[in-house]
DNA sequence: AATATCTGCAACCGCAGGTCG
DNA sequence: TCGACCTGCGGTTGCAGATAT
């Protein structure tokens, strides 16, 4: 839409003159001499007085723009013509598939900074950058799919897993110092930001989210939080007892698990400790989404499709995305107040598991005698968490920490696993069923219609994964990076990563 | 063909941080 | 130190074109 080449005479007609909120929107009630100021697209006329003059003059000093040139435009709405169309150095049309991938990858890194993002592609601006993502955004929402491929995920995953390795920030971070102060427990405010439940990560009829979600969370923080083996070993690799783990939590969030809070009731979340043992709930967790796996859980549980009490909706209390931005940012949200005091505390970090326990399930008879494991928070740390677990399998440490828990050195994982965990009642089990089945190389999945899957009590139907990136062609269908040891054990990562790559493509 | 709905983009808005007097 | 001003950033909105009904 280049409204420069519409008529000069509609537009002007079209367009309102300044009104006292502009002139304080532009800048502490800039008025051009008393000329009022003209909002809404710009005419090829005002282009051209506006490249005159910064032709003339420079960039910078926008307001004086105004008041030398004639212009009725505030200064920041010169600045702002200029940087976004004007600018000689700018790029013009669709963003090409290595920019889109450049700009997948950085959102992986910054989350929604626009500005960086749009430093590290030439040509390109914020805003059209944020168009970009928000767009997609919307469209892989709507269609259920992850909004990182996984081998973005992957590819933090192996930053992370260097840090880890090499003890100091990966090139990445020195790339981005400034915003990316990822050390062992601290975690950078913008990471959570934004931090809501989405249904990419939690399952819908859990949770009743705004948009605006834990999508604009980079992957990477998600992950990079997870990778610190001292950590793991000091929060998670520990049999803590999780109602005591989650005593840690009741602290900040106050009030959420008091008696009267309504997470400790447990007959509205039936099930839901199975949630998070649940492998689709871990690919989720990366963004492998499964449009299926929230169709069963709607289906299962239709009388959870209100915003959980004690959910993050209600943890916020900001559940109108619409909120200024300042409210936002003056009352965070109690998980965003959690991660800040968490700190560098002399307490363990509480994992991301504290927060989805929270929100997922309550403390239940099952959860305390058979959940010890961080696995069982069914998100990303719990990915983590067995993929440490693997690490250390040659010494079972996993088996000494639970009776319950999956044997992830089991090769079979997509039976044991299931036996294990697919509760032919709940729908969990069904996820897990479409998506250890669909990992089996044998299962005969390669049709593109779903199949129904014949599980021990039930019958599951399997739906593709759909990992395309942009439109969806791809043949993603096999969700082995569900699988935490897939994920991140380092004897796997590389060709598995390549295969990712291949499919993603 | 008419209308409704969706989509993408340009522009606006409010805020925060920096600079300067 | 304080306030005014400037600049930049990120979120949101409104509109025009595209698509569906």
């Amino acid at each position: 839409m280049s409204m420069t080449s519409e008529s000069d005479d509609r537009m002007t007609s079209n367009v309102g003159v300044d009104s006292p909120s502009v002139e304080e929107a532009c800048g502490g009630g800039n008025t051009g001499g008393g000329l009022p100021l003209k909002k809404g697209p710009w005419t090829s006329a005002e282009d051209a007085i506006l490249v005159d003059y910064v032709t003339k003059h420079g960039e910078g000093n926008w307001n004086a723009v105004q008041k030398h040139s004639g212009l009725a435009r505030c200064g920041k709405s010169c600045r702002l013509r200029w940087a976004n169309h004007l600018r000689p150095d700018l790029k013009k049309g669709a963003f090409t598939p290595e920019e889109e991938r450049r700009i997948i990858e950085l959102h992986a890194k910054m989350g929604n900074k626009w500005a960086r993002m749009a430093a590290d592609l030439p040509g390109r601006t914020d805003n059209e950058i944020k168009n970009y993502w928000n767009t997609r955004i919307k469209r892989r929402q709507r269609a259920g799919l992850p909004v990182y491929p996984p081998d973005i995920c992957f590819q933090a995953i192996s930053e992370n897993k260097q840090n880890e390795e090499l003890g100091a920030f990966s090139s990445t971070d020195a790339q981005y110092p400034d915003f990316l102060p990822m050390n062992n427990y601290e975690i950078p405010a913008v990471e959570f930001k934004n931090l809501e439940f989405n249904q990419q990560l939690c399952p819908p009829p859990l949770l009743d989210i705004p948009s605006g979600s834990l999508l604009d969370i980079p992957a990477r923080s998600l992950l990079a939080q997870g990778l610190n083996s001292a950590y793991y070993s000091r929060s998670f690799l520990s049999t803590v007892h999780p109602t005591k783990r989650m005593r840690g939590s009741e602290s900040v969030f106050s009030g959420l698990n008091d008696d009267s809070s309504p997470l400790k009731n447990n007959d509205s979340f039936p099930s839901c400790h199975q949630y998070q043992n649940d492998g689709s709930l871990l690919a989720q967790s990366l963004g492998f989404s499964s449009s299926y796996y929230r169709n069963l859980t709607s289906d299962h549980h239709p009388t959870s499709l209100g915003v959980i009490p004690g959910s993050h909706a209600h943890l916020n209390g900001n559940s109108s995305s619409s909120e200024p931005s300042r409210a936002k940012k003056l009352e965070l949200p109690s998980l965003q107040s959690q991660m800040a005091s968490w700190g560098l505390s002399s307490s363990p970090l509480p994992s991301l598991e504290s927060v989805d326990t929270l929100i997922q399930s309550p403390p239940t008879d099952q959860t305390e005698s058979c959940n010890l494991s961080p696995r069982n928070s069914g998100l990303l740390d719990a990915v983590l968490y067995e993929a440490q677990t693997m690490r250390a399998s040659k010494n079972n440490l996993q088996q000494e920490s639970s009776d319950d828990v999956v044997d992830n050195s089991c090769p079979d994982l997509h039976e044991t696993g299931w036996e294990t965990y697919g509760d032919p009642i709940s729908p969990l089990g069904h996820s897990a069923a479409s998506v250890f089945s669909e990992y089996t190389p044998t299962s005969g999945s390669s049709s593109e219609e779903p199949q129904l899957l014949t599980m021990p009590g039930c019958k599951v139907k399997q739906e593709k994964f759909d990992f395309g990136p942009y439109d969806g062609k791809e043949d993603a269908s096999n969700p082995i990076f569900s699988r935490p040891d897939y994920l991140l054990d380092s004897n796997c990562f590389s060709p598995m990563q390549n295969y990712v790559r291949t499919i993603w493509r």
